[in-house]
DNA sequence: GTCTATAGAAGGATAGAC
DNA sequence: GTCTATCCTTCTATAGAC
């Protein structure tokens, strides 16, 4: 569900586009939907306007009447993801089970499904940018942060509606954070494999991981500040 | 220590190397170390082959005798990290301390270091690689997956080493997948938000699952093969 | 807003002398 | 093995008519 709407378009955002342009056209659209396909399957630096003109069906003309340049477009792209991370993502997990932790899970498994109908070729499209894009683009890096902020955010209050089954005085943002870190790294080894078993046990034991806090939620471990957090580096998403 | 040499040079490989060219000369080593670093800092696409001579000093037609295309370069590049996984990553982790479990978390602690000399600009060089080049050509995927196979391999030696405190049973292979998930995945998320504290927090959250096996190695958690593993995924490394 | 045509730079790769 | 010169393609972006 997650892989099919992203792949098939941007029906959602059309209509909150917050742009002057008329409420008729679709090219502005076209193009976004057109650079978000192909920047996920392929990065950014090896789709040419070429590539996005041809799959959109649009001029060039329009593209850069719409888009100064070929970066404004990512940025685009980048807005495309953050508005859709609820309803294409969250919702659908929520929807799943009433129990908070499934639902974490739930989520891990829509990236799972997205692996399995892509043969391993597409994970998680910000993960993919995030490495090739971080020292180029201010702005975009920026973007790139800011999604994964919104998504560990959306994970945290999970977490927190869990809250009373972890170890007290669990950082839940943290883990949410840890929680990315495990869906990402799985995903990239997946894709390196072209094997779904990076990820499955991935996740496997993050689940282990989990299973144990809720199973001894009074053990601390020493050295392992669960509950502390350096304070500031998440501040994008404030 | 670890970024020191991966970005002074290649003074290791340049005695290892198998090539019939005649041993005195340096062109070759020097076009794979000035393609290394920039790889490195600026992924594959956006680095183009006037960067590489520039940087190596070399001319165009030097490049295209030892090298059939850009590709190839990348594959010796690759091959340049598989023979220095152990000299540069491995071996110094391990002189630091005897206690197989503290010599996983002294390699982990080496790419803290990377990411802290560059600012967390620089992860680590498979990682970044894997998502951008996966889809685009087998050979460099393939030598991307022997990268990790060989990582993973190494890190499931200390597990092996450190077997007895894991819980029966335990599947050090997988293990050693995880931790390559977790490294991974700090990793990218220090670059996006240029901070160290993702990085760092995954892995106390990743300490603190190792002491949790350690401290409990006879719980079981419902759900969780950690001792079992689909067979067959990584004989890029067989 | 959309169209066609094209500028102008940068890209990978090759030729052929030495 | 190394050099210079350059081919040809592809790329991003713009011009200007409609």
């Amino acid at each position: 569900m997650l892989i099919a709407a992203w792949t098939r378009g941007n029906l959602l955002v059309r209509t909150k586009e917050k742009n002057k342009e008329r409420a008729g056209s679709q090219t502005r659209g076209k193009i976004v939907a057109a650079a978000q396909e192909l920047f996920l399957a392929r990065g950014y630096e090896s789709v040419s306007i070429a590539d996005i003109l041809e799959k959109s069906r649009v001029n060039s003309g329009s593209l850069y009447y719409f888009f100064r340049a070929k970066e404004d477009l990512l940025l685009a792209v980048l807005d495309w993801y953050l508005d859709n991370l609820y309803p294409q993502v969250i919702d659908p997990a929520l929807k799943t089970t009433s129990d908070p932790i499934e639902q974490v899970f739930a989520v891990l498994e829509g990236y799972r499904q997205m692996l399995t109908i892509t043969e391993c070729q597409m994970g998680c499209p910000i993960g993919n940018l995030a490495l090739e894009m971080s020292e180029k683009s201010e702005a975009v890096r920026g973007k790139i942060a800011q999604n994964f902020a919104n998504w560990r955010a959306a994970i945290r209050d999970m977490l927190v509606a869990a809250g009373n089954r972890l170890p007290a005085g669990t950082d839940c943002e943290t883990l949410a954070m840890f929680i990315l870190t495990v869906m990402e790294g799985g995903v990239m080894q997946a894709r390196a494999h072209r094997s779904l078993a990076p990820f499955e046990q991935s996740i496997a034991l993050l689940r282990d991981y989990v299973n144990r806090l809720v199973a001894n939620p009074d053990a601390t471990t020493p050295g392992t500040p669960l509950g502390s957090r350096p304070e500031g580096w998440w501040d994008e998403l404030m």
